[in-house]
DNA sequence: AGCTATTCATAATA
DNA sequence: TTATTATGAATAGCT
């Protein structure tokens, strides 16, 4: 039903998955109410995406009532006794844990172990599942450094201008005072202006940036605030140096 | 699809009715196989019939694991009617169902899928992982295309020299004939020799060993046997040119 | 059950 | 996600 034959079998293009499921599942819901309608059936049905989302469709007597009903019909199928319901538990458990035995044994090829057993042809086919994922990795990584990188240049760019700013300012203040008497040395101790302090600006426009990213090479990005507690005196001369 | 539109409406005649059923419960539970296939998704489907007849298909990690995967998504409302020893099988399997769910979350990872909430830490761990991976896999790829060609070289050397071996008795046969009458003429026409024909060697080394590296970008290797066929007269005279 | 004429669902594509 | 369209599938109405 589309424009070419389906093969039953996994779709391997992430995107293309995610709208076949969107779509097969609306139409799977559909049907499934068409043929509770039309043929007065009760229908459940439940539907959990890869990503583990779940769907669902009931009957209008409600999924817990058809479940319960489900669950009294399969039960009475079996001898219902202990042992046999300790059967079935443990051969779900069986069920699982062989599932997470195929799941660890695909982890373990892509950790590039267990290769033994198998052909050239399933190595290739391996390869090509790893190199796409690693491209994907890195494509996302880049992803996030580049955006922390402009993050980081925007605040670098107002720093610089908040600095300049202060710069001015203090400038004023200096030729204001010089003019005057000797009140250059009094307010020096004091606290001298009612804005924000500031670090000096990075000489560089990408040192900055270049530190951040060591930082990251070992843990996630903490995008620090500037500093906004008072600063001792010494370091306006600083500022003005 | 038929030969008419379909009122979303109970269809009032029984035969109709349980014919379509029965129709459209083979295409419901097809199309919810297929979903589950195609898209890798867990599917749990439950069908009733008017007479309260059975239906019902679930994903291979079985209906009992998904119903109870419902549960427990669908609402924080614990399973508390079931006996201690139940309780304990069922809550081994949730520890096993929730292992697979990690398993499976790293397994897309490893495709580089579900990256979204993964810190640039986390990525660049998961890039070596990968990378590491696919160094190994390559590794292995490589040393079994070495042993095919290794193999092959031997085979390679053992035909020339057979080769060489068949053009001096070839040679040897001449000489003799043209010694005696015109018996090279008839010789030609019939079966030459008792032991096996062989194909032209290749004329360089590694000619044929690159064929079969190009053959393997494609499938899995099929090493192929020497042809053992007879082989025509004509053939042989190529060989002895 | 089988067989078409139709309607439907949906894969590919944008 | 949504919309469009060409095609393959499902199936309604009959046998």
């Amino acid at each position: 039903m589309g424009r070419g034959r389906v093969q039953l079998k996994r779709i391997e293009n992430k995107i293309s998955r995610q709208v076949t499921f969107s779509k097969r599942r609306t139409g799977l819901l559909k049907k499934a109410h068409e043929i509770s309608v039309l043929c007065d059936a009760e229908v459940a049905l439940i539907v959990f995406s890869t990503k583990g989302k779940l769907f669902e469709y009931s009957t209008d007597s409600s999924m817990e009532s058809i479940l319960e009903k489900y669950e009294r019909y399969s039960s009475a199928e079996q001898v219902n006794n202990q042992s046999e319901q300790q059967g079935n538990w443990s051969l779900e458990c069986s069920k699982l844990m062989a599932r997470i035995e195929v799941l660890q044994r695909s982890l373990r090829n892509f950790a590039g172990e267990d290769l033994d057993g198998m052909s050239l042809r399933e190595l290739q086919h391996l390869e090509q599942q790893i190199d796409t994922g690693l491209k994907r990795v890195r494509t996302r990584k880049n992803q996030l450094y580049n955006e922390s990188i402009s993050e980081l240049q925007k605040k670098e760019k107002a720093l610089h201008e908040q600095n300049n700013m202060l710069s001015k300012q203090l400038e004023q203040n200096e030729k204001t005072m010089a003019e005057g008497s000797n009140w250059e040395q009094q307010n020096l101790g004091q606290n001298p202006t009612s804005f924000m302090p500031l670090p000096p600006p990075a000489i560089g426009g990408t040192l900055q940036t270049r530190e951040f990213m060591k930082e990251n090479e070992e843990g996630m990005a903490q995008i620090e605030e500037p500093n906004t507690m008072q600063m001792p005196s010494w370091m306006l001369r600083h500022v003005n140096e």
